[in-house]
DNA sequence: CTGAAAGCGCTTACAG
DNA sequence: CTGAAAGCGCTTACAG
């Protein structure tokens, strides 16, 4: 049925025109601070409930040079942190009367064509979470004066911004509960080489196996992909002497790497073989995985990333800043447990040794 | 360190002052068709190329009327079947050279303030996937002259289209599968009792049901939340006569339900309990679960939505349509098996009874 | 507090 | 094929 074409939309001139006064009045009565009586103010919002008028935002951005519009560029969503990611932001840019433009669903590496797009629409500041896009844009981004962070990744370059959590800090925790546990051998099972989370987190757990005297860990690489992951986790349990402690570089990745191991290859969990994670997100706190993980606070980490954005944008300085937060390490059933070490927080086991 | 303040950013004007053209020269350098000599187009381009100028989109908007921009409104992201969505959306419309504003995160009923935004921005076009805020603002939007699609769900209003799948027949096959399986006994764990999918998903699996001389089915509701599902799941096994057979609404919510079932109550899948969900999405596939499940095929529900949207905005008119898509019941190994029904097609196991 | 006017950066008839 | 000009719907000095 058809009920109608495009209307052309009511105009600030037919407000005015309706309700008796200048074009630049009706503009007055919607901006918040605005010099005009009560009255007037009054009669132009009787007269646009009637029409049925809303401000066109497209118009006010030309004018005043700010679209309230940031940009997110998500590659991929197939994990489960990155839409929890995505929901936090969508309310606190709301929060902040902003609006998300989102670009997700470029698996390629061709990063032009989206920051062509961003351009075009003048976001107001730009987030970058996951995927490798961000190297390449993120400097031309800045150049430009457009705000960027990047969401759980980090980078050397002046100017663009960046939130994470403390990744080597985080790996060498879990090195240490591991070798806690009892274990003797060790595993690591890695995200995308090129990102600062993944190199973060080897470089931390290594350094940890180190202090107590390891230096041999099996490497095998997922990528961040469910299906490498099962790859790579074919591979290492495949392996005469397949390891004791095995850290997966994520929990997207680790849920798939125990379904491997369990039902590819009869792994008890941990009786056989204790898996450690990393993000404490979606599945692995479900009871069939139970995942030992180390946290990384979302909310926490889209606020940071909101401040940052709204600082610049307010200053008009694009100053590089650099926000890292805490986790902990959430323990379940995925692993050994260590001895001692384990407190209670907040209803969840945690592992923080030698601390009050 | 601070790189630089907000760029003034360059314009159509000093493009062509640089290349010693006219202004509206350069505007149809970069529209494609228009009518500009090749000699003129590569100077401009030259000139752009030097000064970094890109057009800007939100003034292109203001005198063409149209923003290029679709509002998806997409309550809430924690059933994996939206990231999903949203992936597949993301590239349908980034094919189409159209934006995706995201919004997100609201789980309050009041969508008046979601719906200002959208029409402040002046989209294009807007798709309303999950939440109840569809109905309110669906009625609107379409009066104003935007065309709105439904995901996933569907309405009797005129103007507003929809994309769903065969609920009501998924439903049914659901229910012949189950007592081909040899069940006697039937349960039900809803989603959210005033959507259209619950609604038809349980009336084709009562439908079903009654075909077969079974009037009685034990119904819990889980409002496609995962923390009610599994409360619902609790209130069902306690019963002192269980079903044996359990459809749940969708896989969302069966996921949870299997992990009550296993280790809270010590069932065996599906030795004690058969489980069915609907959606054939994320973990049903995984080897912990493998959920037997109606699939709906994200991938064409997404070009549907997207082609009636591309059709109502070319041609200005705005005439409700429905697309009904076909799923499949995808046998897994959560449910006790028929006799017989299941045939191989693209490397799954399919029930389809009676049919070549 | 108010209105007339300039102008944001484009597209698109119009006339040549 | 090209340029001068009007105009999209607003905000914001400016003068009163």
């Amino acid at each position: 049925m058809d009920i109608g074409v495009r209307k052309p939309g009511v105009t600030s001139s037919q407000v005015a025109e309706h309700a008796g006064v200048s074009q630049s009045a009706v503009s007055r009565a919607f901006t918040p601070g605005a010099s005009i009586s009560p009255k007037t103010r009054q009669k132009v919002l009787a007269s646009a409930k009637t029409l049925g008028y809303r401000p066109n935002a497209i118009a006010r951005s030309l004018i005043t040079n700010r679209s309230r519009i940031i940009a997110v560029v998500m590659a991929y969503l197939e994990n489960l942190f990155y839409p929890d990611v995505l929901e936090e932001l969508g309310r606190a840019l709301a929060a902040e009367n902003y609006h998300l433009l989102l670009f997700t669903g470029f698996m390629d590496r061709d990063s032009d064509p989206v920051f062509d797009q961003l351009m075009q629409y003048r976001v107001d500041g730009i987030i970058l979470a996951s995927t490798s896009l961000s190297s390449e844009l993120s400097e031309e981004c800045a150049t430009a004066g457009i705000p960027v962070v990047l969401f759980n990744r980090t980078t050397e370059r002046d100017a663009v911004s960046s939130v994470t959590t403390r990744n080597r800090e985080g790996g060498k925790r879990i090195a240490d509960f591991l070798v806690a546990g009892g274990h003797t051998s060790f595993g690591y099972i890695a995200g995308l080489e090129n990102s600062s989370t993944n190199r973060d987190r080897f470089q931390g757990y290594a350094e940890g196996l180190a202090g107590h005297g390891i230096t041999e860990i099996i490497v095998e690489t997922g990528n961040y992909s469910r299906s490498e992951a099962q790859d790579a986790a074919r591979r290492m349990f495949s392996l005469t002497k397949r390891p004791e402690a095995l850290f997966v570089a994520n929990d997207h990745m680790a849920v798939a790497v125990m379904d491997v191991a369990r039902y590819e290859f009869g792994l008890r969990i941990p009786e056989d073989i204790s898996i450690v994670g990393y993000d404490d997100v979606g599945p692995s706190t479900w009871s069939s995985y139970g995942i030992t993980s180390m946290s990384q606070p979302v909310k926490r980490m889209v606020e940071a990333t909101v401040d940052i954005l709204m600082d610049q944008i307010a200053s008009g300085e694009i100053e590089a800043e650099h926000r890292i937060l805490n986790g902990d390490l959430v323990v379940r059933s995925s692993a050994r447990l260590p001895q001692s070490g384990i407190v209670a927080r907040d209803g969840q086991q945690i592992y923080r040794p030698r601390e009050g």
